[in-house]
RNA sequence: GCCGAAGUGGUGGAAUUGGUAGACGCGCUGGAUUCAAAAUCCAGUGAGGGCAACCUCGUGCGGGUUCGAUUCCCGCCUUCGGUACCA
């Protein structure tokens, strides 16, 4: 019999299929381990060779653990919401649905070929009514939820609004708004019901509001943060811009602590843990105030333009011995305000901030700024505000507002990809004011520059030029002082040295100090006087929730009057409406607006009013669209189905619930999580805080719900250039170049010796369409070659590099192809595809069948008989290896240890059936085609994954000799065959007296012979 | 700049706890088989020297600890990934 392949894959692939071998059931005897892969986005580009690199590694560890005796849940579905789908039905009019559903039917096929153990039965997909039912449902449960900091828990809305009634919000301890004002149960219980609803918003865990977002114009839709790369769109990399749009947003900040400190608790990689840490930027320092001078109040002599010079700070010490000369009293500044922020204010907070200060009128009020160097405070020289900041536009003198308005203008021109490119570039205007340090009352200028970012912070630093390089370029480029702050700051005139070492120097009642004494008798200062606190600051935003499209979930809310509210949870699903055309439409609205057939809302009769409970529509007879109601028009993100994916797959099918409590008890969390690292601050923050939530909410059991998380490296992609004359570069497919000789825009071309020349059949031909043509070689036979040159990129559909498992597994097999995915290397590493080495694995499995059949004859070499004892050990070192390095993940060298078996196997002519039976359900993992069909050649029932999974017997693999090898000195010189049971002392001994040592040691005396047991041998001289 | 990971033959990569550096595969060289080629099989293959036994060097660079370092420590260099006027 032969080996061929594709015929035994059509044998099993149907076997599985009709026999639900990867049926999985919830519950029984055996211990459960629950494997997930990320799931895939359905793109019309098919799978390439990357995307099953990690599911084939998933897929070994499952059958591994299944052999092992575990209940294995190893699921699969699909992404299904996104953008390129809407591209697509924006440009040919296909219904985003049926794209997908082709693309989704050509991954099953592609799946199916590798041979992969997904329990299809459990297949979800996030654009599906049943499944995004349940990502609406939570989306309500976050609104109608609110964080406590007390209880460190997200609580129900309701719970809050029950005390805002009776005792108002001063003495809730709670994550809201900034600018939430203090409220008494008096004037709450006066508020009208849209003033509440308003209000509530502030502390709601997801809310609308007016914010700076990142919007697309070519897309049409908001992005992300992590959407957004080097100021282009991720995807497409189209140009973005700040825009301020009203959107939902997710309070992901209330849960920033808990995102940090649960990654200890998860066994993930360092980097990993460390992106999602710096994501979050969790920086501990201090708010401090800075009074704002009275104009009345002694002045330096007005700057003019750029040269602003504070001489005085210079010859006169900062601060007066004792502290008790002082520019300004600082008693007599009353403190009136909060910080001000970027955010918009809501209609129900009284005005605040500028407005009803009169700043510059009544010479009160303060800046506040965040800073991690509180110790600094004596360093401050000058003080710099974001070019938006609120205050600016009070602060400016008469003198200055030309220059900080043109200041400002410029500033706001400037995009993103602007910025970035001149960081080093220093620029800023004055605005005119001063500010006193509210330690040492020194009066300091304040300046507006776009190094200050409005959306970090208050959107205000006090500059310390002596420590701070950012500060320093400012002061030199404005001429402003430099005042030295530690003993070890010797170059200050250099630049700026960020040190935390040295005692302090001109710094008041710090002076002599050490870095960590200091900072805590500045807060300690700082709190006497009511002017600073210490402060936790994150980088952190809340997340946008809003896209301007089509194809994601609707967002089961709607509009009254300017408030959002939500439908009845018995009106789940809210189904995606159909819609002519996949714009936005006439009046700018999502393409959402062109919607006329909600199916599914209202049908519900209206809902009856619920005692006092203020979060639920209690008026929604009319159809939405008349009396003022709105349906809301924007869908949710990516990122909102993938966030809790993996509950659904424990009980996919269910109507009433996401997943049955019984169901999700017992697969708890996912036991291994595989996945690409692209997803490090997307997916795996956002599914961490809405599982947090849902923890918080009773619904599921585990504070982290991925227990162990590997990265999978990236296989990229060998793009082939051709250059045109013009110096344009054409992309070249690289499968036609391989395969068809044939290439560009019919020029024929047939692969040269050398893997990047090319020769040309027909030159005449030349892809002018492109605007240029080939510069042809010719060779010493005339015949024409053109040089392509190869480049490693992330394989894209566009690139045209995209290698398909397809060919691969045809033209090799499926068991080839997994195996040889596993040989390329660690799976962590990222690397490019190649396929030089895949015929040593294929050659692998042919040895491996030899050992059944003789490939020559095809006559069965099988034979039953006692193992000999090389045979044994030849097969348990094979089983001890393998075991070895799955469970630490190493599959490339398992696959070599495979090698090796069969390899020692076929020279030792082993063709029985007691050592290959074992060996079959060693490899099954690996190559699950060839292994079931090898296992019913051996007269066994399938499913080979029915077997006991081997384990080695430790007594095969002793030796009777073990071979020392004998260093001098460290060197290696000889080595030396001593009984497998010969004492450390012996060997000592014998050692000693070898003729090799005494050569290499002759004429010194030996010190010390360490001998290690096993392992080698070291003499010393 | 900051954070993280990694640098080993011609090449992908092994070396799991400080203990024989280069497993396994590819490639290459020589041989067998063949009319010939492909395929297959056998042998060799880190570099340098030597007829040979054997010797010297060798895991990015420079130091250190150790009987012994690819592995641990200190200081650099390079590459890749992430991130960035984050105060």
């Amino acid at each position: 019999m032969e080996y061929n392949p594709n015929h035994i894959e059509q044998k099993w692939k149907q076997f599985w299929a009709e026999n639900q071998t990867y049926k999985v059931e919830n519950g029984g005897s055996k211990p459960k381990f629950y494997i997930l892969n990320m799931f895939p986005y359905p793109s019309g580009a098919g799978l390439h060779v990357g995307h099953p690199l990690g599911y084939i590694a998933t897929d070994i560890y499952a059958r591994y653990k299944r052999l092992k005796g575990y209940n294995v849940l190893n699921p699969m579905g699909y992404d299904s919401f996104g953008l390129p789908a809407e591209q697509y039905a924006i440009q040919t009019g296909t219904h985003p649905a049926l794209t997908t559903e082709n693309n989704i039917k050509r991954y099953r096929e592609q799946l199916d070929n590798i041979g992969f153990s997904f329990d299809w039965t459990r297949e979800v997909r996030t654009s599906e009514s049943s499944f995004y039912k349940w990502t609406q449902w939570i989306f309500m449960q976050l609104f109608n939820a609110y964080y406590d900091k007390t209880a460190d828990k997200a609580l129900p809305i309701k719970d809050l609004v029950a005390r805002l009634a009776t005792e108002g919000n001063t003495k809730i301890n709670a994550v809201c708004d900034e600018d939430t004002p203090p409220l008494s149960a008096a004037v709450w219980n006066n508020m009208s019901e849209k003033e509440q609803q308003l209000f509530l918003l502030k502390y709601r865990l997801t809310f609308p509001e007016e914010s700076f977002v990142n919007w697309c114009a070519k897309l049409g839709t908001v992005l992300s943060n992590d959407e957004v790369k080097e100021g282009v769109s991720e995807r497409g990399g189209y140009p973005v811009e700040r825009k301020l749009m009203k959107q939902w947003a997710m309070r992901i900040t209330a849960y920033a602590d808990r995102l940090i400190d649960g990654l200890n608790n998860v066994d993930w990689s360092e980097s990993l843990k460390e992106q999602q840490r710096n994501w979050i930027g969790r920086s501990q320092g201090a708010s401090v105030k800075f009074p704002i001078a009275s104009p009345k109040s002694p002045s330096p002599p007005t700057p003019k333009g750029g040269d602003v010079t504070v001489r005085d700070l210079n010859t006169s010490p900062p601060t007066p011995k004792g502290g008790d000369v002082t520019v300004h009293d600082l008693n007599t500044i009353s403190i009136t305000t909060s910080t001000p922020n970027a955010k918009g204010q809501g209609e129900t907070t009284p005005p605040l901030g500028v407005g009803g200060l009169g700043v510059r009128g009544l010479g009160v009020g303060e800046l506040e700024v965040f800073t991690t160097r509180v110790d600094t405070l004596f360093g401050v020289t000058f003080m710099v505000l974001a070019p938006e900041h609120e205050y600016v536009a009070v602060l400016t003198t008469p003198e200055q507002k030309d220059e900080i308005e043109a200041y400002q203008k410029w500033a706001a021109s400037r995009s993103d990809v602007d910025r970035m490119a001149e960081t080093r570039k220093v620029s800023g205007a004055f605005t005119g004011s001063y500010c006193l340090n509210p330690l040492s009352g020194v009066k300091i200028p304040i300046y507006i520059a776009d190094y200050v970012l409005a959306s970090y912070g208050t959107g205000a630093v006090m500059a310390v030029p002596s420590g701070d390089q950012r500060d320093w370029n400012f002061a030199k480029q404005f001429n402003l002082p430099i005042v030295p702050i530690l003993d070890t700051q010797k170059y200050i005139d250099a630049s700026a040295d960020n040190t935390k070492e040295g005692r302090y120097i001109n710094s008041d009642f710090i002076n002599g100090m050490s870095y960590k004494e200091a900072t805590q008798a500045v807060i300690t200062a700082l709190e006497a006087k009511g002017l600073g606190k210490g402060k936790i600051q994150y980088r952190l935003r809340n997340a946008v929730f809003s896209r301007q499209r089509y194809w994601g979930e609707p967002v089961p809310a709607y509009w009254k009057d300017g408030v959002p509210y939500l439908i009845e949870e018995s009106e789940l699903p809210l189904v995606l409406p159909e819609i002519e055309k996949y714009l936005p439409t006439e009046t700018g609205e999502p393409p959402l607006g062109r919607a006329e057939n909600w199916k599914y809302y209202p049908q519900a009769a209206p809902p009856a009013p619920k005692g006092g409970a203020i979060d639920e529509a209690d008026a929604v007879s009319p159809p939405l669209g008349v009396g003022g109601l709105e349906y809301e028009l924007s869908t949710m993100p990516g990122w909102a189905g993938s966030s809790w994916y993996f509950y659904r797959y424990m009980d996919p099918s269910n109507p009433s619930v996401f997943a049955d409590k019984k169901a999700v008890d017992y697969w708890q969390q996912v036991d291994l999580y595989v996945g690409g690292t692209e997803h490090a601050v997307g997916h795996l923050l956002y599914s961490r805080f809405w599982n947090l939530f849902m923890y918080d909410w009773g619904l599921v059991p585990e504070t982290e719900y991925a227990k162990k998380l590997i990265n999978q490296g990236m296989i990229q992609g060998r793009t082939l250039y051709l250059n045109l004359n013009t110096g344009r570069r054409l992309f070249v497919n690289v499968a036609l170049a391989d395969e068809k000789d044939r290439l560009y825009h019919d020029v024929y071309l047939k692969m040269a010796n050398d893997d990047n020349r090319f020769e040309g059949i027909n030159p005449n031909i030349d892809p002018n369409t492109e605007g240029g043509h080939i510069d042809w070689e010719t060779d010493e036979q005339g015949r024409f070659f053109c040089t392509l040159t190869p480049e490693v990129e992330k394989m894209s559909k566009r690139t045209m590099n995209v290698v398909n498992p397809d060919d691969m597994v045809a033209k090799y097999g499926a068991d080839c192809f997994r195996m040889y995915e596993m040989f390329l290397g660690p799976l962590e590493d990222s690397k490019p595809w190649s396929t030089t080495g895949i015929t040593g694995v294929s050659g692998f499995l042919r040895k491996l069948w030899s050992l059944f059949y003789d490939l020559n004859t095809g006559k069965k070499l099988l034979a039953a008989g006692e193992p000999t004892a090389d045979e044994l050990k030849i097969l348990h070192a094979c089983i001890k290896k393998v075991n070895e390095d799955i469970e630490r993940f190493s599959f490339n060298t398992a696959v070599a240890a495979f090698m090796i078996c069969v390899n020692e196997l076929k020279s030792a002519k082993c063709h029985k059936a007691a050592i290959l039976k074992e060996l079959v359900v060693l490899v099954a993992p690996f190559a699950p085609f060839i292994a079931e069909e090898l296992w019913s050649i051996l007269g066994e029932t399938p499913s080979v994954l029915n077997a006991v999974y081997p384990t080695h017997n430790e007594d095969y693999l002793k030796e009777s000799a073990f071979t020392y090898p004998i260093s001098i000195n460290g060197k290696r010189r000889a080595e030396y065959v001593f009984a497998a049971d010969a004492s450390t002392e012996d060997v000592e001994k014998v050692v000693r007296a070898l003729e090799i040592v005494t050569k290499w040691t002759e004429g010194k005396a030996i010190k010390k012979v360490i001998v290690i047991k096993d392992k080698m041998v070291n003499v010393v001289v």
